[in-house]
DNA sequence: ACGCAAAAAATCGTATACAATTAGCCGTCG
DNA sequence: CGACGGCTAATTGTATACGATTTTTTGCGT
């Protein structure tokens, strides 16, 4: 999975500094150990990867292209806090496209793509088990990290770059306004999925898919609790 | 159409210089009067625009990750120059989310959006009859408008914001693949397509969608030509 | 005249420096 | 006692400066 995307610059690739952060940030927040609304001030970016503030300003700006962090002009930049809003337009555009990656994923799936997608079920329910905060994390990037590789399968780098996108930016979302303690995927859906293209019942397969979404999605408490009113915090 | 997305930094956005060099230059490459492959040196940027190289190379970051303009490490940047397989995964990305779109759309569709799809359509046909340069860049903006406006009125920003990457690589793809010298759009199908939202006929709507991609994508020739071996262009 | 190597020029990568804007603080005034 | 105003500190926006890498040129030898 590790072999990602990196479509651009193919040849030299050598990581410039700058992506370098960026990817350890955005590694960071999809692994929520940044909260949504931290502040991330240039200079400490900086001087945490002992950096100039050049390079801490450019990974924070291409973070906030991909919208896990927002840039307020003269302010700063803080971990991304996507409103309610936000979050059912994430989840509607996901709803919009996965069933089409599916499709075309499942057009070009291999025998070695499925025992790589089951080998990432495994680990993933391994992970699951176990205590501890790390196993956590790490559960949290497996469990999107099958919607990535479908992606991947599908060969479309552009759509694969899109859903790296809605993946990470669901991460937030869930840790928003997640309820349950439960991990953010229902496991056992994504092993559904599989023996669907496995049966080569893509219709199932896509309804499966679109259940699973739905079912992350149920799992959110989305009303707009703009900081609490401000009044209705103390009047009750 | 022009109340474009502008999602994130909602309360003051002042467009930070770097935004404005990295607008007027993505218009220059969607409107075709910048070639791909052709070089966008920071220092040239720089002097053209009366800003330091700072803020050129921040604009030009930016387009990277649109896809618009390739950075070439320690060599530069560059006008995308798509390939072939990068310019089928454009337009299969755009069959695959576009019928998606066309229907969010649809549901959420008011009169007004129609005859503001309407005018659209006009101007187009007008643009289209005219002569001269400055006509048919418009031209080529406003056949891309219209599937913006979808986009638009879908209602999700995230979509909206894809659908603008996708255009935008679609107006290079065409540019350098194009056979016809005819438009790029088929002028008329966006008409029909009009006309099928308005008699609630979705399916057949998202059918005329897809043909109409299907026949953009037609009008191309994506046979590999990397300069024409060097060989082959003289042994014949 | 051709090819290769070393130097020169140009360009990018990164750091530092300065200017502009914002936020917090404190003192004064009503 | 609260509110307003200006000042200071902190943070971002932009420019300039320096080092590294690549490309081009140039000059020498064969």
């Amino acid at each position: 999975m590790k072999s990602a995307v990196k479509a651009q610059q193919a040849e030299d690739s050598a990581e410039t500094g700058a992506q370098q952060i960026r990817d350890a940030i955005r590694e960071a927040i999809v692994e929520r150990r940044l909260s949504p609304g931290t502040k991330l001030s240039e200079s400490d970016v900086g001087n945490l990867f002992n950096v100039s503030r050049t390079l801490a300003r450019a990974a924070l700006q291409a973070l906030s292209y991909e919208g896990l962090v927002s840039v307020e002009k003269n302010r700063g930049a803080f971990v991304a806090y996507p409103s309610p809003d936000e979050a059912r337009q994430i989840f509607a555009a996901r709803r919009l496209v996965e069933p089409g990656i599916l499709r075309e994923a499942a057009a070009r799936i291999t025998p070695g793509d499925i025992s790589q997608l089951r080998q990432l079920l495994l680990e993933e329910g391994r992970l699951m088990s176990e205590r501890g905060q790390t196993a956590r994390r790490a559960e949290i990037k497996a469990s999107g990290d099958f919607h990535l590789m479908l992606a991947e399968i599908s060969g479309n780098a552009i759509m694969q770059r899109f859903m790296e996108e809605l993946v990470a930016r669901s991460s937030l979302v869930i840790a928003l306004y997640g309820q349950s303690t439960a991990s953010s995927c229902g496991h056992s859906e994504h092993g559904d999925i599989i023996a669907a293209i496995e049966n080569d019942d893509l219709d199932r397969a896509c309804q499966l898919m679109l259940h699973h979404i739905a079912h992350i999605e149920a799992d959110l408490d989305l009303r707009e609790r703009k900081s609490l009113g401000l009044k209705e915090a103390f009047e009750l």
